[in-house]
DNA sequence: TTGCGTAGACCGACTAGTCAGTCTAATTTT
DNA sequence: AAAATTAGACTGACTAGTCGGTCTACGCAA
């Protein structure tokens, strides 16, 4: 069974994602957990700390969802990036249905929460290079690499997906995200044709 | 001289885009402004209220400062589409050194504010038709016409603009946006050679 | 010229409510 | 029995919004 802390980490990710950080109060969380405030408070030592470890566990979730889908084991880099960007496109709906909490945290917390905005970087730092190297295997299979290098690429990425959500967030049409996210895929894989 | 309604709505941009709406107190807006708490209810029904006159300056202002840079003049579409963006990559430090209103709020600002959340969809809505047309201009005017859309480019281009200042804002590093920016601008350009 | 009336911009102490975090006692787990 | 966990009433700081009142400019009548 799920601890309080679990409980307590979900249910501020949920809430976090559709009313922000600092709308969504700690006696709200506690309410929609069916904890009490005491057990929150022994739990974490602050809401920004629960702030910090909501962070980690929507991104390391994340993460693992995208190993399980198994790209990580295809051996052709050009089919392993193409696999992971299809599965993104297809799963967006699901992964990503109310949003990032980094992107949304970035935006939204300001120093006052100064653990948040240094997790929210390392972070954020971590899947800039992750992609980086998915890329940099692909563009080091082509014949005739571009000149363009992995790690703007991997911005471009993270880029195209956030802002995304930023779009959809505002318009309510939560199919910007894949697709954009196709469009980028279509820039990436057509680099493997040689000119 | 500034009016007093003038003065809150600047202090509240700039506040606003540093600390977030939900966190920046009307106390505090006054106060940075000078201006008494009864004028703010003066000029202002509500703090939501001022959250939609101060979408709305930043958005008039931001497209005044883009008419005013001249590109509209430009009669060849190519290069008139080509002037836009080197002059948002040129000024994206001064433009957009805060960040992007229009971006944080929609990312911050739940349903609990509707009058904030209407108007944050209709700006994005106009600036994409905006650039829509400017794209379109642009693609019209080639030999070979790509089978993208200008409405599917311009929603790129609002993803990646936004989305720079989402990592932007996460790193500390200011120079995403004029990065992705002139990796947009060549990604457009490239499209007039005929293959 | 002087005094008066008025409109509307501006002021800030005050109210009513909210929220993060604390405390103490009870209950469950090991 | 000790340690881990729960419970929720309580506190104090803070916040959006209110309200009675002041100040200034100006038209106008005596």
């Amino acid at each position: 069974m799920a601890s309080s802390r679990d409980k307590l980490v979900h249910t501020a990710i949920d809430l976090i994602l559709t009313r922000g950080f600092n709308t969504t109060t700690v006696d709200e969380i506690c309410a929609r957990a069916e904890v009490a405030k005491g057990s929150f408070y022994y739990a974490f030592k602050s809401k920004e700390d629960l702030g910090v470890a909501a962070l980690e566990a929507f991104d390391t979730e994340h993460n693992t969802e995208f190993a399980n889908s198994g790209f990580l084991e295809e051996p052709d880099p050009k089919k392993r990036l193409n696999m992971f960007l299809n599965y993104l496109i297809d799963e967006a709906g699901t992964l990503f249905e109310k949003g990032c909490l980094l992107g949304n945290m970035s935006l939204e917390i300001s120093d006052e929460f100064p653990k948040i905005r240094k997790r929210l970087d390392e972070l954020f730092q971590q899947n800039l290079d992750s992609t980086e190297f998915l890329i940099g295997a692909y563009l080091e299979s082509l014949k005739n690499p571009p000149s363009l290098s992995p790690k703007i690429l991997a911005e471009k990425f993270a880029s195209v997906l956030e802002g995304s959500l930023v779009l959809a967030r505002a318009s309510g049409d939560w199919d910007y995200l894949p697709r954009m996210l196709s469009l980028y895929r279509d820039e990436l894989m057509v680099l493997s044709e040689t000119k």
